[in-house]
DNA sequence: ATTCAATTGATCGTTAACAATCTCGTCAAC
DNA sequence: GTTGACGAGATTGTTAACGATCAATTGAAT
């Protein structure tokens, strides 16, 4: 979000600061596709008034991260197969374009932050940490939009970044890898040695390889689409 | 938004109408930037409860369309030049792939509609129906997304679009035209006959030429400026 | 005349209680 | 044994009132 004031750190905890936790769980795979979010669950939680809540959650409504259901209360978002495509549709359009600016004019130092993240990243993946190696694999691709500098755009990713997660939650593969191996390395590379076209080229692939590691076919959907497999009008 | 039950039509109007009703407003720049909009003004204006307001302006503002201020109300969004700018290099990033992919695989019945949008478009400018005219000429833009099928594209582009609506309204110079002339039409004719690249091409300077209309350099922002124009620490 | 401070008025943020709706368990009927 | 209705409990949606914060006005002092 923009320009909206900061709320003076009151007692419990911001509704940003909720919203960003919540962001975190579900990038994490902590939160799994349909997990309900009660409201006084959340509210004993965060330690903070039902209405804090309600708004964290309208937030991340907005942004397809959960889906709220009338006097049924909210749940983690389980996005259908063709949201899943729509999602990586606007990713293929939108990161190709970040990195081959990144390519042509990004300030060495953000370079080096990025190269410094990557490392963490395969620190975590040695370790053997797979939560924050899943969150530090998706922050990457933010960081790459922050990188330009462009608010509007970081933000666009973020939420991208993080409905894959849920995305990947849903259909990924149980057996293939969350595979970025150097990949991510690669990338910067190439960024590096301002070759716009094969950062282009890499990042498509890259998204083509995950992408690939679905199963859209699986069932991931709503229940209620019980009707629409009965072959109910 | 994606996946919100739609509240039942209770007496008045459902946020989500409310949220619509200001899109439109903005876009319309009938609602110009820095608008206070109160929230006991809505209640009345609407026929509705604090509460469906006070969620209506939560959305808005988490598209960038309105800024909260704590304890002080929520108003039309004022971006600044850079905001501006962020926003016009996410459109060139988006767009041209979203004509890229129509030039491709668009189906016909889109185009047509495409094409009677267009109509009444010109229709509009040329009645002298200035702000129908404005609408029509941003709601393009969305239309385009929206006939690629990519819903999360399509919500992406009304966002960006609007915000362009209240970046015209701050930095238009008001002697300019706001001049699609019949560019639009051009650029449906590329997609019409599959080409991509003079599709892109088009649009691409279809943007830059909006772009240019407009004076970054003015002071656009917030009157609480006048402290750095006036030279104060 | 200008500046600063205090008061006033209005607006917003928060909380608590109330009303509406849904879920789940129980029980009777088929 | 299954199906359907019914009611208790829980959860959400809404409203109303309170307290807190900010802007504008008033007034006096310099």
């Amino acid at each position: 979000m923009d320009k909206v004031d900061i709320h003076p750190e009151r007692d419990g905890w911001s509704e940003q600061q909720i919203v960003e936790r919540i962001f975190e769980a579900v990038m994490e795979q902590r939160l799994a596709p349909r997990t309900k979010l009660s409201e006084s669950m959340l509210c004993k939680a965060f330690g903070v008034g039902r209405m804090r809540v309600r708004r964290a959650l309208l937030l991340l409504a907005s942004q397809g991260i959960v889906d709220l259901h009338s006097n049924r209360g909210a749940f983690v978002a389980s996005p259908d197969a063709k949201e899943a495509r729509d999602v990586f549709n606007a990713r293929m359009m939108l990161e190709p374009s970040v990195v081959r600016q990144l390519a042509s004019d990004a300030r060495s130092s953000d370079l080096d932050a990025l190269a410094r993240h990557i490392e963490r990243e395969e620190e975590a993946r040695r370790g053997g940490e797979r939560r924050e190696a899943i969150r530090l694999s998706g922050e990457f691709h933010v960081r790459l939009a922050t990188a330009t500098g462009n608010d509007v755009v970081a933000r666009m990713m973020r939420e991208l970044v993080t409905r894959t997660s849920v995305i990947i939650g849903l259909f990924g593969s149980a057996g293939a890898s969350n595979c970025p191996e150097h990949e991510h390395a690669d990338i910067l590379g190439a960024i590096r040695s301002k070759d716009g076209v094969l950062a282009e080229a890499l990042i498509r692939t890259h998204l083509e390889l995950i992408e690939a590691d679905l199963d859209l076919s699986a069932t991931g959907s709503n229940p209620t689409d019980l009707a629409t497999i009965l072959g109910a009008r």
